[in-house]
DNA sequence: GCGTGTGAAATGCTTCACAGCG
DNA sequence: CGCTGTGAAGCATTTCACACGC
């Protein structure tokens, strides 16, 4: 029986993450699952599992070493020496994550961005190094680069989809509104703004569309 | 026994929506539910299951007609006369949001954004007015806003997410790093970057932490 | 006690498979 | 026949509940 490693598990682990970060700022060392369940808004049950999976092999007292599943979750979800991602688009939008990843960890670092317009090549944008599509399989080669995120319009998504596939990418973040055909073993995550969106606006509905509540 | 209606149904509901549109634009009057299903990347037996909630009255010869389609979609996810949606946190986040809505369709309009900083009152950003935080509660109510995406810094997202509760926001799309504690009654939708963009560098990992394989 | 680790039950979501209709 | 609509089966994920260690 494989131990639970799904995508909803992956993204938790991520959260609790950030979460032991500001618990560590707080100086406290030890954590207890409810501690983090409250924060997170899920039940301690469900933290206990997550963190199982990682295999913290910690004391039981007054709840988890902060520092021990730093450490586990880091082994976990991080490549040894961290690992360059690239940004293809650079819209408002591409901008904007250059601008959010630029004061992130260590771990993931936006190393390369390009765009269809050759007139940004060249450019530094928060610390990136902007190219023209022409040098895309070079530079994604020699930086290693196996995940990128994409923020290009919506008819050029799967043409440039493929073109990443073709170069080795392994994973792709995809904020453009359409949905991704690519190769087998190449993994997709979709944000997709609209979507989102609406459905925020259908759960905030006063009546008649209301979720379901029990009992 | 409930008919279905989770948030995972209606983000798919969204998708269809915009497909459907595509199909119109190529002429067609009718789609079945595979052709949709592989554009979605999903099952027929799924994509059936999701119409089948918005009660579709439609023959079955030859597939769904897709206008009947489009006007049980927009009964189902739009409110009559269109909604009014705030932006809370004019930054470089803010702004993409702005522009990337500025295009989209009738039913959902960015027609207030806020910010901390007064400065940026009373400009017109991609078709938006902007206002300092005092005037959140009158706009709002004014304009009837029940729907807000916020992009604050990740310290300042609670205090707002409780000020905008207080003013009777029902919906809260977050893309600030921090899981919100809201009252009850209110809807958040988290859309976290950083989270994201981890869980697809892990899964585009060569071995070792790749995903479970049948068999 | 207080909190972890974990089988076992419960819940929720997706897929199967087939009746029924044009 | 092809395609929809849908009970029922099959999976995945979450929660319960309790043994065990400090």
């Amino acid at each position: 029986m494989p131990p639970r490693k799904s995508a909803l598990t992956v993204e938790r682990i991520s959260q609790y993450r950030r979460l032991l970060h500001d618990v560590r700022r707080d100086g406290l060392d030890h954590v207890c699952s409810h501690q983090l369940a409250e924060k997170i808004g899920g039940t301690a049950a469900q933290v206990r599992r997550d963190l199982m999976l990682l295999g913290c092999a910690c004391g039981s007292r007054i709840g988890y070493p902060v520092d021990c599943l730093l450490a586990k979750i880091a082994e976990f979800l991080d490549s040894p020496k961290g690992e360059n991602v690239a940004l293809v688009g650079i819209g408002n939008l591409g901008r904007a994550l250059l601008a959010f990843f630029s004061m992130s960890g260590p771990n993931l670092r936006v190393t390369a961005a390009f765009d269809r317009d050759a007139a940004k090549a060249g450019r530094v944008l928060y610390g990136c190094r902007c190219y023209g599509m022409e040098d895309l399989e070079k530079v994604l080669e020699t930086q290693s680069i196996r995940t990128v995120m994409m923020t290009v319009p919506a008819g050029e998504a799967q043409g440039v989809a493929e073109k990443l596939a073709g170069c080795g990418v392994r994973g792709i973040l995809n904020f453009a509104p359409v949905p991704l055909r690519v190769p087998p073993g190449v993994f997709v995550e979709r944000i997709d703004m609209t979507v989102a969106l609406e459905k925020v606006a259908f759960f905030s509905r006063p009546a008649g569309n209301e979720e379901r509540d029990k009992v």
